[in-house]
DNA sequence: CGTCCCCCTTGATGCACATCAAGGCATCTG
DNA sequence: CAGATGCCTTGATGTGCATCAAGGGGGACG
């Protein structure tokens, strides 16, 4: 129960309920959780770690739409298949609701359904964001973009917002952004050049230069 | 209250209640219906005509992240503010509901809140592939996958899938796709040649081989 | 401790699409 | 009806990022 606590931001009534049907698991770096098309039995929260959800084209190429962190969910479903597959980046730990009873919660409680209808807006806005940054950015922007991003979400988990802790392979972060590795490791190097970011061990990323890459993110 | 049935597929008691705080209206073609950041007054449901969503960098780069047709609803915001614009392609009428008062209704109808997550959720599924698109396709892939989203869209409207109408400019599909109107007519071009559609009167185009063009759709 | 492997970086080259430019055609307007 | 205007198409040229290629460094493991 009380390892509940961690199970995102819900209130008193509630969690005792959701504690009944919830199931807590642990999963290792690089492992899948689902896959897109598969049948939606879960929904699913994320209490520590990082996750990355992906669609596949058939030949290969991919395309990350998101990551999540500590507090996101996953699972939302159309017609009972997810839409994409989820993979773990490192160690993760998630919550489970198997769906069928997560429903019935929801028609218990109204203000459940609510706050996950206001987290799907988020997301949806967020979504929109992506798809200006795929559609009409540089290289340049959309690391900027992506930078600060991540440190805005870390502000928002109550973790530093510099350094950013980048805990995902240049090839999820072109895959994400729409480019390739090489273009990624490029365009780092290029902003450390510039004096605007530097690359620390263990994955973090120092922005050195906030107002700057703030500038750069926006199209300046 | 007649004219209420178009409002898109909502059920007989809440249908009664929409109506008291509905208010129909006619909008001209090319007209912004809102702006992004305006204070998120109303919701709106398209009864016809054709709807493009948008949101611009400051140096005046655009990405339209959503077409809307009947039946589909805009507004939906986050922190009380509309995160992107909306403004017609064609002549246009829509439904608008004040946001308070849909608010009020929410709570009343757990039935009627549960469509318009469902209504989330599928919006957020199209995003993840509009993401892929924007990010992995090459400008066919684009343009195939362009035209038969509307082809499905049309069907799900009870429309007919083929020909295809093809309301907005070169431009706006440009901004779409993340292409620029010299590359979408260019394409339109080829594919005309390979024989794989035909460009009709009025902004119909045909799709003449379907097989192929979901090939290419699809990456294929 | 050496070797393998993966990830990252850097360099050289190529190409898909952008940009720049111009002309056609339909619609609007005084 | 002449001129203006907006949208579309087509051609010539440019370029940002992809592709191809190779080497370096760190962690895993025998």
């Amino acid at each position: 129960m009380r390892s509940l606590t961690v199970c995102a931001a819900f209130e008193e009534e509630e969690l005792n309920r959701l504690a009944e049907i919830v199931q807590l698991q642990r999963v290792d770096a690089h492992q899948t959780i689902f896959s897109e098309g598969d049948s939606a039995m879960n929904l699913f929260n994320v209490t520590a770690g990082t996750v990355k959800l992906y669609k596949l084209l058939p030949d290969g190429r991919r395309q990350i739409t998101g990551f999540l962190f500590s507090g996101d969910f996953l699972g939302l479903s159309v017609n009972d298949r997810y839409a994409y597959s989820a993979e773990t980046v490192a160690v993760t730990s998630i919550c489970r609701f198997p769906r069928r009873q997560m429903e019935l919660l929801l028609d218990e409680f109204p203000k459940l359904q609510r706050r996950l209808f206001s987290m799907a807006s988020n997301e949806l806005a967020a979504a929109q964001d992506q798809m200006l940054l795929l559609g009409r950015k540089t290289a340049r922007e959309k690391i900027a973009s992506f930078l600060l991003g991540l440190s805005q979400r870390a502000v928002r988990r109550g973790q530093r917002e510099n350094p950013v802790q980048v805990p995902m392979s240049r090839s999820d972060i072109a895959d994400f952004l729409g480019l390739t590795t090489e273009t990624v490791s490029r365009t780092f190097t290029q902003l450390k050049a510039n004096g605007i970011i530097r690359l620390l061990e263990g994955g973090k990323v120092q922005i050195a230069d906030r107002r700057t890459i703030l500038e750069i993110a926006e199209g300046g």
